[in-house]
RNA sequence: UCCUCGAUAGCUCAGCUGGUUAGAGCGACUGACUGUUAAUCAGUAGGUCCCUGGUUCGAGCCCAGGUCGGGGAGCCA
Protein backbone atom coordinates (compact mmCIF):
# COMPACT_ATOMS: atom_id res chain seq x y z
CA UNK A 1 0.00 0.00 0.00
CA UNK A 2 1.31 3.16 -1.00
CA UNK A 3 1.57 5.93 2.06
CA UNK A 4 1.58 9.44 1.56
CA UNK A 5 3.95 12.44 2.83
CA UNK A 6 1.48 14.25 4.49
CA UNK A 7 -0.58 11.86 6.78
CA UNK A 8 3.57 10.65 7.63
CA UNK A 9 3.45 11.67 11.05
CA UNK A 10 0.99 8.85 11.68
CA UNK A 11 3.45 6.36 10.71
CA UNK A 12 6.63 7.30 12.83
CA UNK A 13 8.37 3.87 13.54
CA UNK A 14 6.48 2.01 11.37
CA UNK A 15 7.54 0.78 7.87
CA UNK A 16 5.81 2.62 4.54
CA UNK A 17 6.26 2.80 1.07
CA UNK A 18 5.92 6.24 -0.92
CA UNK A 19 5.60 6.91 -4.60
CA UNK A 20 7.09 10.28 -6.13
CA UNK A 21 9.89 12.07 -7.73
CA UNK A 22 13.02 13.21 -6.88
CA UNK A 23 12.90 16.95 -6.22
CA UNK A 24 16.71 17.23 -5.14
CA UNK A 25 19.14 14.57 -4.41
CA UNK A 26 22.66 14.85 -2.21
CA UNK A 27 25.21 11.63 -2.26
CA UNK A 28 28.52 10.80 -1.01
CA UNK A 29 29.90 7.28 -0.99
CA UNK A 30 27.90 4.65 -0.26
CA UNK A 31 25.20 7.50 1.03
CA UNK A 32 22.17 9.24 -0.79
CA UNK A 33 19.88 11.69 0.49
CA UNK A 34 16.71 12.00 -1.64
CA UNK A 35 14.18 14.74 -1.38
CA UNK A 36 11.28 13.50 -2.42
CA UNK A 37 7.94 14.99 -3.23
CA UNK A 38 4.71 13.14 -3.83
CA UNK A 39 2.60 15.74 -4.47
CA UNK A 40 0.92 15.87 -0.51
CA UNK A 41 4.50 17.01 0.67
CA UNK A 42 8.62 17.05 0.67
CA UNK A 43 10.51 14.33 2.73
CA UNK A 44 14.00 13.78 2.74
CA UNK A 45 14.68 9.82 2.38
CA UNK A 46 18.24 8.33 3.39
CA UNK A 47 19.46 5.45 1.18
CA UNK A 48 22.78 3.70 2.31
CA UNK A 49 24.67 1.10 0.42
CA UNK A 50 25.17 -0.88 3.45
CA UNK A 51 21.61 -1.72 3.88
CA UNK A 52 20.65 -1.96 0.23
CA UNK A 53 23.97 -3.61 -0.66
CA UNK A 54 25.72 -2.66 -4.14
CA UNK A 55 23.38 -3.48 -6.06
CA UNK A 56 20.87 -1.96 -5.34
CA UNK A 57 22.43 1.33 -4.14
CA UNK A 58 23.82 1.77 -7.43
CA UNK A 59 20.76 2.37 -9.67
CA UNK A 60 19.84 5.46 -6.69
CA UNK A 61 23.32 7.13 -7.67
CA UNK A 62 22.20 7.04 -11.17
CA UNK A 63 18.93 9.11 -10.09
CA UNK A 64 18.55 12.38 -11.86
CA UNK A 65 16.38 15.01 -10.74
CA UNK A 66 12.33 14.27 -11.25
CA UNK A 67 13.05 11.06 -11.85
CA UNK A 68 10.26 8.44 -10.30
CA UNK A 69 10.66 6.23 -7.61
CA UNK A 70 8.96 3.89 -5.12
CA UNK A 71 10.70 3.78 -1.27
CA UNK A 72 10.10 1.64 1.26
CA UNK A 73 11.29 2.27 4.47
CA UNK A 74 11.10 3.02 8.40
CA UNK A 75 9.43 6.48 9.14
CA UNK A 76 11.94 8.01 11.58
CA UNK A 77 11.75 11.61 13.25
CA UNK A 78 14.15 13.86 13.20
CA UNK A 79 13.76 17.11 14.27
CA UNK A 80 16.85 18.83 11.50
CA UNK A 81 14.15 17.61 8.80
CA UNK A 82 11.19 20.88 7.37
CA UNK A 83 8.64 18.11 8.11
CA UNK A 84 10.42 16.69 11.48
CA UNK A 85 10.39 13.44 9.99
CA UNK A 86 12.66 11.40 7.10
CA UNK A 87 12.61 7.55 5.81
CA UNK A 88 15.13 5.14 6.25
CA UNK A 89 15.32 2.95 2.98
CA UNK A 90 15.11 -0.59 3.01
CA UNK A 91 13.67 -1.13 -0.59
CA UNK A 92 14.13 1.04 -3.47
CA UNK A 93 12.90 0.46 -7.20
CA UNK A 94 13.38 2.88 -9.94
CA UNK A 95 10.42 3.60 -11.91
CA UNK A 96 12.04 6.10 -14.44
CA UNK A 97 14.77 7.87 -15.18
CA UNK A 98 14.11 11.67 -16.16
CA UNK A 99 16.31 13.21 -18.90
CA UNK A 100 18.25 16.49 -17.78
CA UNK A 101 15.93 18.93 -15.69
CA UNK A 102 15.28 21.97 -17.15
CA UNK A 103 14.76 23.79 -14.35
CA UNK A 104 18.15 24.26 -11.68
CA UNK A 105 17.96 24.85 -8.24
CA UNK A 106 18.53 28.96 -8.90
CA UNK A 107 16.81 32.10 -10.11
CA UNK A 108 15.32 31.98 -13.11
CA UNK A 109 13.53 34.92 -15.50
CA UNK A 110 9.66 35.12 -16.12
CA UNK A 111 9.71 33.74 -19.44
CA UNK A 112 12.01 31.07 -18.73
CA UNK A 113 9.65 29.92 -16.11
CA UNK A 114 6.69 30.50 -17.58
CA UNK A 115 7.36 28.53 -20.80
CA UNK A 116 8.07 25.69 -18.46
CA UNK A 117 4.66 25.85 -16.61
CA UNK A 118 4.24 22.65 -17.12
CA UNK A 119 7.49 22.03 -15.14
CA UNK A 120 7.37 24.83 -12.48
CA UNK A 121 4.29 23.71 -11.02
CA UNK A 122 6.21 20.96 -9.72
CA UNK A 123 8.43 23.28 -7.32
CA UNK A 124 8.17 23.35 -3.74
CA UNK A 125 6.44 27.53 -4.19
CA UNK A 126 3.92 26.91 -6.70
CA UNK A 127 2.96 23.56 -5.04
CA UNK A 128 2.54 25.90 -2.07
CA UNK A 129 0.53 28.36 -4.03
CA UNK A 130 -1.72 25.54 -5.95
CA UNK A 131 -2.55 24.45 -2.41
CA UNK A 132 -3.67 27.85 -1.08
CA UNK A 133 -5.60 28.33 -4.49
CA UNK A 134 -7.57 24.99 -3.86
CA UNK A 135 -8.15 25.64 -0.06
CA UNK A 136 -9.67 29.37 -0.83
CA UNK A 137 -11.98 27.78 -3.61
CA UNK A 138 -12.85 25.35 -0.87
CA UNK A 139 -13.98 28.00 1.98
CA UNK A 140 -15.91 30.17 -1.05
CA UNK A 141 -18.09 27.38 -1.52
CA UNK A 142 -18.40 26.39 2.20
CA UNK A 143 -19.24 30.16 2.93
CA UNK A 144 -22.00 30.82 0.52
CA UNK A 145 -23.32 27.11 0.89
CA UNK A 146 -23.80 27.29 4.85
CA UNK A 147 -25.13 30.81 4.27
CA UNK A 148 -28.11 28.81 1.56
CA UNK A 149 -26.68 30.53 -1.54
CA UNK A 150 -27.46 28.26 -4.19
CA UNK A 151 -24.53 27.93 -7.04
CA UNK A 152 -25.82 28.07 -10.42
CA UNK A 153 -23.93 28.90 -13.51
CA UNK A 154 -23.85 31.74 -16.28
CA UNK A 155 -23.03 31.05 -19.76
CA UNK A 156 -19.35 31.60 -21.27
CA UNK A 157 -21.11 31.99 -24.63
CA UNK A 158 -22.86 35.11 -25.06
CA UNK A 159 -24.77 37.50 -27.68
CA UNK A 160 -23.33 40.79 -26.58
CA UNK A 161 -21.11 42.70 -23.80
CA UNK A 162 -22.76 42.76 -20.54
CA UNK A 163 -20.57 46.32 -19.83
CA UNK A 164 -19.60 47.06 -23.07
CA UNK A 165 -16.82 49.33 -22.05
CA UNK A 166 -14.02 46.34 -22.26
CA UNK A 167 -12.44 44.23 -25.26
CA UNK A 168 -14.45 40.72 -25.27
CA UNK A 169 -13.08 37.64 -27.19
CA UNK A 170 -14.87 37.57 -30.48
CA UNK A 171 -15.86 33.78 -31.74
CA UNK A 172 -18.17 32.32 -34.30
CA UNK A 173 -21.62 30.25 -32.65
CA UNK A 174 -22.53 27.96 -35.51
CA UNK A 175 -21.99 31.52 -37.76
CA UNK A 176 -23.44 34.09 -35.43
CA UNK A 177 -20.88 36.09 -33.38
CA UNK A 178 -20.61 35.63 -30.29
CA UNK A 179 -18.79 36.49 -27.53
CA UNK A 180 -16.93 34.77 -24.20
CA UNK A 181 -18.06 36.31 -21.28
CA UNK A 182 -16.53 38.89 -19.41
CA UNK A 183 -19.29 38.87 -16.46
CA UNK A 184 -22.36 36.72 -15.59
CA UNK A 185 -23.89 39.32 -13.27
CA UNK A 186 -26.96 39.95 -15.60
CA UNK A 187 -27.56 36.23 -15.51
CA UNK A 188 -26.49 36.47 -11.77
CA UNK A 189 -29.67 38.74 -11.61
CA UNK A 190 -31.96 36.66 -13.10
CA UNK A 191 -30.95 33.38 -11.10
CA UNK A 192 -31.52 35.27 -7.98
CA UNK A 193 -34.39 36.10 -8.75
CA UNK A 194 -35.36 32.30 -8.74
CA UNK A 195 -33.74 31.42 -6.03
CA UNK A 196 -33.14 34.17 -3.93
CA UNK A 197 -29.30 34.02 -3.01
CA UNK A 198 -27.29 32.67 -5.94
CA UNK A 199 -23.61 32.34 -6.70
CA UNK A 200 -21.70 31.69 -10.25
CA UNK A 201 -18.44 31.09 -9.97
CA UNK A 202 -16.74 30.39 -13.71
CA UNK A 203 -14.23 31.49 -15.65
CA UNK A 204 -14.24 35.14 -17.44
CA UNK A 205 -12.53 36.94 -20.46
CA UNK A 206 -11.12 40.04 -21.26
CA UNK A 207 -9.39 40.65 -24.02
CA UNK A 208 -7.68 43.97 -22.59
CA UNK A 209 -3.74 44.09 -23.65
CA UNK A 210 -3.01 44.62 -19.91
CA UNK A 211 1.02 43.86 -19.54
CA UNK A 212 0.69 44.22 -15.69
CA UNK A 213 1.04 42.10 -12.45
CA UNK A 214 -2.44 42.73 -11.66
CA UNK A 215 -4.20 41.30 -15.06
CA UNK A 216 -4.95 37.91 -16.66
CA UNK A 217 -7.17 37.28 -20.19
CA UNK A 218 -8.70 34.14 -18.28
CA UNK A 219 -9.53 34.58 -14.93
CA UNK A 220 -11.78 33.25 -12.30
CA UNK A 221 -14.93 35.09 -10.97
CA UNK A 222 -17.14 34.28 -7.68
CA UNK A 223 -20.83 36.41 -8.50
CA UNK A 224 -22.86 36.49 -5.72
CA UNK A 225 -26.60 37.79 -6.25
CA UNK A 226 -28.89 38.12 -3.34
CA UNK A 227 -32.45 39.52 -3.80
CA UNK A 228 -33.97 42.18 -1.09
CA UNK A 229 -30.31 43.49 -0.51
CA UNK A 230 -29.42 47.10 -0.49
CA UNK A 231 -25.76 48.42 -1.11
CA UNK A 232 -25.60 48.22 3.00
CA UNK A 233 -26.55 44.93 3.26
CA UNK A 234 -24.06 43.58 0.40
CA UNK A 235 -20.98 45.06 1.87
CA UNK A 236 -21.96 43.56 5.13
CA UNK A 237 -22.04 39.97 3.47
CA UNK A 238 -18.45 41.09 1.45
CA UNK A 239 -16.86 41.99 4.68
CA UNK A 240 -18.29 38.56 6.39
CA UNK A 241 -16.88 36.70 3.21
CA UNK A 242 -13.43 38.05 2.85
CA UNK A 243 -12.77 37.71 6.52
CA UNK A 244 -14.12 33.89 6.41
CA UNK A 245 -11.90 32.93 3.25
CA UNK A 246 -8.93 34.46 4.81
CA UNK A 247 -9.47 32.83 8.56
CA UNK A 248 -10.00 29.41 6.79
CA UNK A 249 -6.35 29.47 5.28
CA UNK A 250 -4.55 31.06 8.19
CA UNK A 251 -6.12 27.92 9.82
CA UNK A 252 -5.95 25.58 6.94
CA UNK A 253 -2.69 26.26 4.86
CA UNK A 254 -0.05 26.73 7.63
CA UNK A 255 2.84 24.79 5.63
CA UNK A 256 1.82 26.26 2.75
CA UNK A 257 1.82 30.24 4.03
CA UNK A 258 5.38 29.00 6.07
CA UNK A 259 6.64 27.73 2.84
CA UNK A 260 5.73 30.98 0.68
CA UNK A 261 7.61 32.50 3.60
CA UNK A 262 4.11 34.94 3.87
CA UNK A 263 4.36 37.12 6.90
CA UNK A 264 0.73 36.99 8.32
CA UNK A 265 0.61 40.16 10.28
CA UNK A 266 -1.36 41.92 8.47
CA UNK A 267 -3.69 38.92 7.42
CA UNK A 268 -4.39 38.95 11.13
CA UNK A 269 -5.69 42.40 10.58
CA UNK A 270 -8.38 41.35 8.49
CA UNK A 271 -10.44 40.27 11.07
CA UNK A 272 -11.00 44.06 11.85
CA UNK A 273 -13.67 45.99 10.55
CA UNK A 274 -13.34 47.36 6.77
CA UNK A 275 -13.29 51.27 6.61
CA UNK A 276 -15.72 52.12 4.48
CA UNK A 277 -15.58 55.63 3.04
CA UNK A 278 -17.37 57.35 -0.20
CA UNK A 279 -15.40 57.80 -3.44
CA UNK A 280 -15.65 61.68 -3.10
CA UNK A 281 -13.59 61.13 0.83
CA UNK A 282 -11.18 59.14 -1.11
CA UNK A 283 -10.41 61.16 -3.64
CA UNK A 284 -10.23 63.87 -0.83
CA UNK A 285 -7.16 61.62 0.79
CA UNK A 286 -5.78 61.12 -2.47
CA UNK A 287 -5.17 64.64 -2.84
CA UNK A 288 -3.37 64.76 0.06
CA UNK A 289 -6.55 67.27 2.03
CA UNK A 290 -7.56 64.50 4.59
CA UNK A 291 -5.10 62.98 7.13
CA UNK A 292 -5.89 59.09 7.53
CA UNK A 293 -4.55 58.14 11.30
CA UNK A 294 -2.16 60.84 10.93
CA UNK A 295 -0.72 60.06 7.21
CA UNK A 296 -0.68 61.88 4.41
CA UNK A 297 -0.78 60.20 1.08
CA UNK A 298 1.12 63.03 -0.70
CA UNK A 299 3.97 62.84 2.30
CA UNK A 300 4.00 59.54 2.24
CA UNK A 301 5.05 59.36 -1.28
CA UNK A 302 7.43 62.21 -0.62
CA UNK A 303 8.81 59.63 2.03
CA UNK A 304 9.13 56.72 -0.43
CA UNK A 305 10.98 58.75 -2.53
CA UNK A 306 13.59 59.20 -0.08
CA UNK A 307 13.17 55.86 1.39
CA UNK A 308 14.24 54.55 -1.94
CA UNK A 309 17.13 56.53 -2.66
CA UNK A 310 18.85 55.55 0.90
CA UNK A 311 18.11 51.90 -0.11
CA UNK A 312 19.31 52.21 -3.42
CA UNK A 313 22.39 53.60 -2.04
CA UNK A 314 22.69 50.69 0.73
CA UNK A 315 22.06 48.09 -2.03
CA UNK A 316 25.58 49.64 -3.67
CA UNK A 317 27.78 49.89 -0.72
CA UNK A 318 26.49 46.37 -0.05
CA UNK A 319 27.44 44.91 -3.33
CA UNK A 320 30.62 46.82 -3.61
CA UNK A 321 31.30 44.77 -0.11
CA UNK A 322 30.79 41.45 -1.17
CA UNK A 323 32.84 42.28 -4.46
CA UNK A 324 35.90 43.31 -2.83
CA UNK A 325 34.96 40.28 0.00
CA UNK A 326 35.40 37.93 -3.44
CA UNK A 327 38.37 40.03 -4.71
CA UNK A 328 40.03 39.06 -1.86
CA UNK A 329 40.42 35.26 -2.57
CA UNK A 330 40.64 33.84 0.75
CA UNK A 331 36.61 32.58 0.23
CA UNK A 332 35.30 28.89 0.08
CA UNK A 333 33.48 27.99 -3.16
CA UNK A 334 29.95 28.34 -1.36
CA UNK A 335 30.82 31.51 0.44
CA UNK A 336 31.82 32.99 -3.28
CA UNK A 337 28.40 31.55 -4.50
CA UNK A 338 26.29 32.75 -1.75
CA UNK A 339 27.79 36.09 -2.07
CA UNK A 340 27.26 36.13 -5.49
CA UNK A 341 23.87 35.17 -5.55
CA UNK A 342 23.00 37.95 -2.71
CA UNK A 343 24.87 40.76 -5.40
CA UNK A 344 22.29 39.27 -8.18
CA UNK A 345 19.69 39.69 -5.79
CA UNK A 346 20.54 43.36 -5.00
CA UNK A 347 21.33 44.21 -8.69
CA UNK A 348 17.66 43.49 -9.06
CA UNK A 349 16.36 45.05 -6.05
CA UNK A 350 17.95 48.36 -7.44
CA UNK A 351 16.48 47.93 -11.08
CA UNK A 352 12.77 47.63 -9.11
CA UNK A 353 13.74 50.80 -7.22
CA UNK A 354 15.15 52.80 -9.98
CA UNK A 355 11.81 51.55 -11.78
CA UNK A 356 10.04 53.07 -9.24
CA UNK A 357 11.74 56.12 -8.25
CA UNK A 358 11.08 57.06 -12.23
CA UNK A 359 7.04 56.05 -11.53
CA UNK A 360 6.46 57.71 -8.12
CA UNK A 361 6.00 61.67 -9.83
CA UNK A 362 3.53 60.15 -12.04
CA UNK A 363 1.90 58.45 -9.15
CA UNK A 364 2.44 61.73 -6.95
CA UNK A 365 0.55 63.49 -10.03
CA UNK A 366 -2.17 61.06 -10.56
CA UNK A 367 -3.04 61.67 -6.67
CA UNK A 368 -2.45 65.31 -6.44
CA UNK A 369 -4.70 66.28 -9.37
CA UNK A 370 -7.61 63.52 -8.57
CA UNK A 371 -10.40 64.34 -10.33
CA UNK A 372 -13.67 64.02 -8.39
CA UNK A 373 -15.28 61.84 -11.14
CA UNK A 374 -12.70 59.54 -11.82
CA UNK A 375 -11.97 56.07 -11.03
CA UNK A 376 -8.61 55.47 -9.19
CA UNK A 377 -5.75 53.86 -10.87
CA UNK A 378 -3.40 50.94 -10.01
CA UNK A 379 -0.80 53.60 -8.21
CA UNK A 380 -4.05 55.49 -6.19
CA UNK A 381 -5.28 52.27 -5.32
CA UNK A 382 -1.78 51.30 -3.54
CA UNK A 383 -1.83 54.68 -2.12
CA UNK A 384 -5.38 54.22 -0.25
CA UNK A 385 -4.75 50.78 0.57
CA UNK A 386 -0.91 51.57 2.69
CA UNK A 387 -2.87 54.59 4.53
CA UNK A 388 -5.15 52.05 6.48
CA UNK A 389 -3.23 48.87 6.57
CA UNK A 390 -6.63 47.00 6.34
CA UNK A 391 -9.07 46.11 3.07
CA UNK A 392 -10.89 49.15 2.63
CA UNK A 393 -14.83 49.92 1.33
CA UNK A 394 -15.34 51.94 -1.16
CA UNK A 395 -18.75 53.28 -1.63
CA UNK A 396 -21.09 56.00 -3.42
CA UNK A 397 -19.61 55.97 -6.89
CA UNK A 398 -19.47 58.55 -9.77
CA UNK A 399 -22.40 57.49 -12.04
CA UNK A 400 -20.58 58.31 -15.34
CA UNK A 401 -17.79 55.96 -15.02
CA UNK A 402 -20.19 53.13 -13.52
CA UNK A 403 -21.88 50.32 -15.80
CA UNK A 404 -25.42 51.24 -16.50
CA UNK A 405 -26.67 48.62 -13.78
CA UNK A 406 -25.76 50.46 -10.99
CA UNK A 407 -28.43 52.26 -8.86
CA UNK A 408 -28.50 55.62 -8.47
CA UNK A 409 -28.67 56.89 -5.28
CA UNK A 410 -32.46 58.36 -4.72
CA UNK A 411 -31.00 61.89 -2.94
CA UNK A 412 -27.95 62.00 -5.60
CA UNK A 413 -28.83 60.75 -9.10
CA UNK A 414 -25.21 61.62 -10.56
CA UNK A 415 -24.14 58.97 -7.52
CA UNK A 416 -23.70 55.21 -8.44
CA UNK A 417 -24.39 52.91 -5.22
CA UNK A 418 -21.38 50.73 -6.06
CA UNK A 419 -18.63 49.58 -3.97
CA UNK A 420 -14.80 48.36 -4.63
CA UNK A 421 -13.20 46.44 -2.00
CA UNK A 422 -9.14 47.02 -2.12
CA UNK A 423 -6.92 44.91 -0.60
CA UNK A 424 -3.83 46.08 1.46
CA UNK A 425 -0.22 45.61 0.54
CA UNK A 426 -1.06 47.16 -3.04
CA UNK A 427 -3.30 44.11 -4.46
CA UNK A 428 -5.87 46.60 -5.15
CA UNK A 429 -9.13 46.06 -6.45
CA UNK A 430 -10.92 42.53 -5.17
CA UNK A 431 -14.24 43.01 -5.46
CA UNK A 432 -16.44 45.08 -7.27
CA UNK A 433 -20.16 45.09 -6.46
CA UNK A 434 -23.36 47.24 -5.66
CA UNK A 435 -27.02 47.76 -5.64
CA UNK A 436 -28.55 47.37 -8.88
CA UNK A 437 -30.93 49.69 -11.18
CA UNK A 438 -34.84 48.44 -10.71
CA UNK A 439 -36.15 51.51 -12.21
CA UNK A 440 -36.93 50.47 -15.64
CA UNK A 441 -37.42 53.49 -17.52
CA UNK A 442 -33.69 54.56 -16.17
CA UNK A 443 -32.25 51.37 -16.97
CA UNK A 444 -33.76 52.11 -21.11
CA UNK A 445 -31.88 55.84 -20.99
CA UNK A 446 -28.79 54.04 -19.88
CA UNK A 447 -28.56 51.40 -22.20
CA UNK A 448 -28.81 53.97 -25.00
CA UNK A 449 -26.38 56.64 -23.50
CA UNK A 450 -24.09 53.82 -23.10
CA UNK A 451 -24.65 53.16 -26.86
CA UNK A 452 -25.39 49.32 -26.09
CA UNK A 453 -27.49 47.16 -28.30
CA UNK A 454 -31.12 47.58 -26.34
CA UNK A 455 -32.72 44.33 -28.22
CA UNK A 456 -29.87 42.10 -26.23
CA UNK A 457 -31.02 43.31 -23.35
CA UNK A 458 -34.86 42.68 -23.49
CA UNK A 459 -35.08 39.57 -21.24
CA UNK A 460 -32.70 41.92 -18.62
CA UNK A 461 -35.53 44.44 -18.64
CA UNK A 462 -37.93 41.80 -18.00
CA UNK A 463 -36.71 41.49 -14.63
CA UNK A 464 -37.91 44.83 -13.88
CA UNK A 465 -41.83 44.06 -15.04
CA UNK A 466 -41.92 40.46 -12.83
CA UNK A 467 -41.53 40.65 -9.60
CA UNK A 468 -39.53 43.92 -9.57
CA UNK A 469 -37.03 44.12 -6.19
CA UNK A 470 -34.13 45.65 -4.29
CA UNK A 471 -30.88 43.67 -5.07
CA UNK A 472 -27.43 43.68 -4.78
CA UNK A 473 -24.50 41.57 -5.68
CA UNK A 474 -20.66 41.66 -6.33
CA UNK A 475 -17.92 40.13 -8.34
CA UNK A 476 -14.46 38.57 -6.95
CA UNK A 477 -11.43 37.91 -8.53
CA UNK A 478 -10.04 34.57 -7.59
CA UNK A 479 -6.64 34.62 -8.73
CA UNK A 480 -6.48 38.65 -7.19
CA UNK A 481 -7.59 36.95 -3.82
CA UNK A 482 -5.04 34.47 -4.43
CA UNK A 483 -2.24 37.08 -4.88
CA UNK A 484 -3.00 39.17 -2.11
CA UNK A 485 -3.11 36.20 0.49
CA UNK A 486 0.21 34.39 -0.88
CA UNK A 487 1.36 38.24 -1.22
CA UNK A 488 2.85 37.11 -4.85
CA UNK A 489 4.60 39.45 -7.08
CA UNK A 490 2.63 38.76 -10.24
CA UNK A 491 -1.06 37.56 -10.73
CA UNK A 492 0.17 34.60 -13.35
CA UNK A 493 1.48 32.56 -10.58
CA UNK A 494 -1.46 32.15 -9.09
CA UNK A 495 -3.60 30.21 -11.75
CA UNK A 496 -1.95 26.56 -13.22
CA UNK A 497 -1.94 27.92 -17.21
CA UNK A 498 -2.01 31.48 -17.13
CA UNK A 499 -3.68 33.37 -20.45
CA UNK A 500 -2.37 36.87 -20.51
CA UNK A 501 -1.71 39.09 -23.10
CA UNK A 502 1.23 37.42 -25.43
CA UNK A 503 0.74 34.00 -23.71
CA UNK A 504 -0.80 30.61 -25.28
CA UNK A 505 1.16 28.34 -24.00
CA UNK A 506 2.04 26.03 -22.55
C1' U B 1 -2.15 51.84 -28.11
C1' C B 2 1.61 54.92 -25.38
C1' C B 3 6.09 55.55 -22.07
C1' U B 4 10.46 52.98 -20.30
C1' C B 5 14.20 49.12 -19.73
C1' G B 6 16.24 44.82 -21.81
C1' A B 7 17.88 40.36 -25.30
C1' U B 8 25.57 37.29 -24.72
C1' A B 9 26.63 29.23 -22.82
C1' G B 10 20.95 24.87 -20.75
C1' C B 11 20.05 28.96 -16.55
C1' U B 12 21.41 33.88 -14.04
C1' C B 13 24.53 37.52 -15.55
C1' A B 14 29.59 40.39 -16.52
C1' G B 15 31.97 42.20 -20.86
C1' C B 16 35.62 49.19 -19.73
C1' U B 17 36.42 54.54 -24.66
C1' G B 18 34.78 50.10 -30.83
C1' G B 19 40.60 46.55 -30.91
C1' U B 20 43.82 40.10 -31.06
C1' U B 21 41.40 33.61 -29.30
C1' A B 22 34.14 35.54 -25.68
C1' G B 23 34.08 35.54 -19.33
C1' A B 24 32.12 33.98 -14.27
C1' G B 25 28.83 31.28 -11.23
C1' C B 26 25.07 27.69 -11.35
C1' G B 27 23.37 23.32 -14.04
C1' A B 28 25.12 18.82 -16.94
C1' C B 29 28.97 15.04 -17.28
C1' U B 30 33.49 12.18 -14.94
C1' G B 31 35.87 11.17 -10.40
C1' A B 32 36.68 11.73 -4.70
C1' C B 33 34.07 11.75 -0.03
C1' U B 34 29.22 7.71 5.18
C1' G B 35 24.66 12.95 7.85
C1' U B 36 23.96 16.23 3.50
C1' U B 37 20.14 20.85 3.81
C1' A B 38 21.07 25.40 -2.99
C1' A B 39 26.45 19.76 0.36
C1' U B 40 31.78 20.13 -0.58
C1' C B 41 36.43 19.30 -3.58
C1' A B 42 39.08 18.27 -8.49
C1' G B 43 38.41 17.98 -13.69
C1' U B 44 35.60 17.90 -18.73
C1' A B 45 32.23 19.52 -22.38
C1' G B 46 29.18 23.59 -23.73
C1' G B 47 28.50 30.19 -27.94
C1' U B 48 23.91 31.91 -34.76
C1' C B 49 26.56 37.62 -28.73
C1' C B 50 17.76 38.08 -30.97
C1' C B 51 16.99 39.28 -36.60
C1' U B 52 17.93 42.52 -41.02
C1' G B 53 20.62 46.42 -42.86
C1' G B 54 24.24 50.48 -42.09
C1' U B 55 28.88 53.24 -40.21
C1' U B 56 34.13 51.57 -39.65
C1' C B 57 40.57 49.07 -41.33
C1' G B 58 37.83 46.52 -37.37
C1' A B 59 31.11 45.87 -34.17
C1' G B 60 28.81 41.74 -28.55
C1' C B 61 29.58 47.27 -27.98
C1' C B 62 27.77 52.77 -32.40
C1' C B 63 23.23 53.98 -35.89
C1' A B 64 18.26 52.63 -38.31
C1' G B 65 14.23 49.26 -38.72
C1' G B 66 11.99 44.80 -36.86
C1' U B 67 10.85 40.57 -33.40
C1' C B 68 10.30 38.95 -28.47
C1' G B 69 10.28 39.87 -23.19
C1' G B 70 10.18 42.85 -18.19
C1' G B 71 8.06 47.22 -15.63
C1' G B 72 4.43 51.14 -15.87
C1' A B 73 -0.01 53.96 -18.05
C1' G B 74 -4.91 53.25 -19.94
C1' C B 75 -8.75 49.42 -18.87
C1' C B 76 -10.25 46.19 -15.12
C1' A B 77 -11.47 41.45 -10.95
Amino acid sequence: MTTYIREIAAHEGKVVTLKGWVANKRDSKGLAFIILRDGSGFIQCVVSEETLGADNFEPIKRLTMESAVSLTGTVVKDERQVGGFELQVSEAIVISIAEEYPIAKKEHGPDFLMDHRHLWLRSKRQWAIMRVRNRIIFAIHNFFQSKGFVQMDAPIFTANACEGTTDLFATDFYGEPAYLSQSGQLYGEAMAMAQGLIYTFGPTFRAEKSKTRRHLSEFWMIEPEMAFYDLDMDMDLIEAFIQYVVADILANCKVELETLERDTTMLEKVKEKFPRITHNHAAKILRGEVDVNGKNALKMLEQDTIDSQTRIEACKAEIAEREQKIAGGTLKKGEINFNQAAIDRLKNEIKDLEATLENIPVWYASAKNFADNNDFGGSDETILTRLFGTPIMVYNWPGEIKAFYMKADKDDPSIARGVDVLAPEGYGEIVGGGERETDADLLVKKINEHQLPMEAFGWYLDLRKFGNVPHSGFGLGLERIVSWICKLDHIRETIPFARSYGRITP
